[in-house]
DNA sequence: AGGGTTGGCGAAACCGCTTTCGCCATCATG
DNA sequence: CATGATGGCGAAAGCGGTTTCGCCAACCCT
């Protein structure tokens, strides 16, 4: 007789408790390719069938699975996000918005977001270089970028399809997104000059960091395009604390300085409260004697006595263009040509006002 | 002649760039499955051609696919975590600790974090009802829990695995892991009491919310075991705002009550920094002429003036937990055994200190 | 030396889907 | 009424792994 094909490798392990596209097929009396074809639109398929197969899907509440699909497709739809090593124990209340922009973006493409950290004491790129090899993400989104960040160049080593939010001085080109720094700036000035204000002072900060480079570049076009006298404005450079913020308010309201300014513009928000709160201190009633201004949108600038008024970005938006950008940098698109800037958004609160007529009213004493 | 078998199906899509099981496979000239297991840590391969494969996975930079090998393994390593839709806009400075510690746990067990959002107008259960019929993951971690919240109800009647931070007054029982609310503010009123105070005030919350509840219970109980005259502590309802803790203050500080308390507990470090910011504008130093604490431990509470005592979250303790609560949920231990309580710590900073002797110091005017 | 073990590994069957081919009715056309 | 064109759908080959079986050679005894 011949001999019986040798019984080879038999049971497997079949579902468990949940449908597959195989149970809907033959609920529907197709074949499987059938039901896929008809859950993914194709057009090839007779309504009455079509539909058919998605009231079946629809009653059992079945979708393909992802792991599935993705696997056969030979895609990843997944995005990850590492967390920035530095931003452990330190709170960072941006973060969550930012991600929820993200997720939110990508879901419109049916895109996941994966977020991951890295271990202690694990080298940063170790968390990438894993993320990639086991094909667990499409792309990725970085921020806190630093100059020659050792991120975006294995990632354009690997060409891995990455966007970044914030600026890094690397050779090649990648795509990112940034805050148009001087634009903000120059906006708040606008601001203030409507306001009424003619009299300036500006807390530069240390001029090797790049954004405060563009801001005093913003405002000093902003005082230039206001017609505001050069005589009328001081510039003070102090340290990027709350304590630099104190020190140049000693410097101003302390001599015998006949040309207090009536606006004091901080480049950033830290600086801003220590600014309000030496006024505060000498009796200036800030706000109304004296406006003082940040930058940064950090939400502590709520719950400042006056809250103060500053230049936020758009958290929402800035995901969501990254997102959108992130897309088109893996549908084949040169990275080079990404480089939006957004502008901030003028947050008012109620450290700022028209400026009392003659001089700052003295409170003190 | 025999009809030769028709020519069926043929070209496919092979691999692209990336290197796969067979590529490790023949080079190291062995079969697939051998791959698998020597990679897999299975002992029947001779140590010889396990090394040999080790190497070259490494060599090659090689690692299983996530996506592939959990359709065969029919798991799928992925906890997700749905931001909580009133997170939208309002900037949560925990989230970024608490999902840094997640995904930290997760990734011991090799596990991923997939952060989801709930686009606007959608039911948040739509999108425990997505993920899971695609089969993105294998449970959830939820937080910001509410009675009867639909989200619990919802995977317990998936039987889908889960654990909750926070507390929730659903029919039946799950695992979950919450601060001890009502011991800390009673830990708060100890600290208090030792450092001096006998007159309090607790600034007391809707009553509507379990975690309020807890902690006007603690705060009680501290009153209590501290043997604080009754008559000594005056206990005023107030919104969750900053603006609750302002108008508090208002209340019993104003008027010419001359009960005045010294210690100002309040079961939240918002309404403490409305509370410190309205003592300080009346002219009290806040810290020597009254001392104000708060609870939750936000980072922005380093930073008011002065910097708020509180009682924190351990939040990477939280995180860890949990995810340890899950993975023993997930392999199927009963949740109901899970109720967890953590002891939050106190953060001394400066807004407390002993009571001065006679009542409290007036600066103001 | 022969038979029973055992260690190491390959074959093959999935996991749950997608997609290429091509078959088979139908239908319009000449 | 034969013929070519479609439309609708099924078969089968992957995607990249894991895992069950069972083969085979080397080893261990007696």
């Amino acid at each position: 007789m011949g001999a019986a094909p040798p019984a080879r490798a038999q049971r497997r392990r079949k579902s468990p408790g949940t449908v597959n596209i195989n149970d809907i097929a033959e609920k529907a009396g197709v074949a499987p390719a059938t039901v896929s074809r008809a859950l993914n639109g194709y057009a090839d398929i007779a309504d009455a069938t079509r539909d058919r197969i998605l009231k079946l899907a629809e009653e059992h509440n079945y979708r393909p699975s992802a792991r599935a699909r993705q696997l056969a497709r030979g895609r990843v739809e997944t995005v990850a996000f590492v967390l920035p090593a530095r931003t452990r124990h330190k709170a960072d209340p941006f973060l969550s918005d930012f991600l929820d922009a993200l997720a939110a973006a990508l879901s419109e493409h049916d895109y996941d977001l994966l977020v991951a950290t890295v271990a202690d004491g694990e080298p940063e790129t170790e968390v990438f270089r894993r993320l990639i090899a086991a094909r667990k993400c499409a792309g990725f989104v970085i921020t806190n970028s630093r100059d020659n960040d050792p991120r975006i160049l294995l990632l354009q080593d690997l060409k891995v399809p990455f966007v970044v939010y914030g600026r890094a001085n690397v050779p090649e080109a990648y795509a990112h997104l940034d805050m148009d720094n001087a634009a903000g700036i120059a906006g708040m000035v606008d601001h203030l000059a409507a306001l009424g204000h003619r009299r300036f002072a500006y807390l530069d900060l240390d001029a090797r960091a790049t954004f405060a480079r563009l801001r005093r570049r913003g405002f000093d076009e902003g005082i230039a395009r206001n017609g505001i006298a050069d005589d009328q404005v001081v510039r003070i450079r102090v340290p990027h604390t709350s304590a630099g913020g104190q020190k140049a308010v000693a410097v101003m309201f302390d001599g015998g300085n006949s040309h207090r300014p009536t606006a004091v513009v901080c480049p950033a928000d830290v600086v801003a409260m220590g600014a309000i709160q030496a006024l505060s201190a000498r009796g200036y009633q800030v706000g109304r004697d004296v406006s003082v201004t940040g930058y940064d949108g950090v939400p502590l600038g709520a719950y400042t006595a006056p809250p103060l008024t500053t230049m936020s970005q758009p958290t929402a938006q800035i995901g969501r263009r990254l997102i959108e950008m992130l897309f088109e940098v893996m549908n084949g698109a040169d990275p080079a040509q990404f480089d939006t800037v957004l502008m901030p958004t003028l947050v008012r609160r109620s450290s700022d006002g028209s400026p009392t007529l003659v001089g700052a009213a003295r409170l003190h004493g």
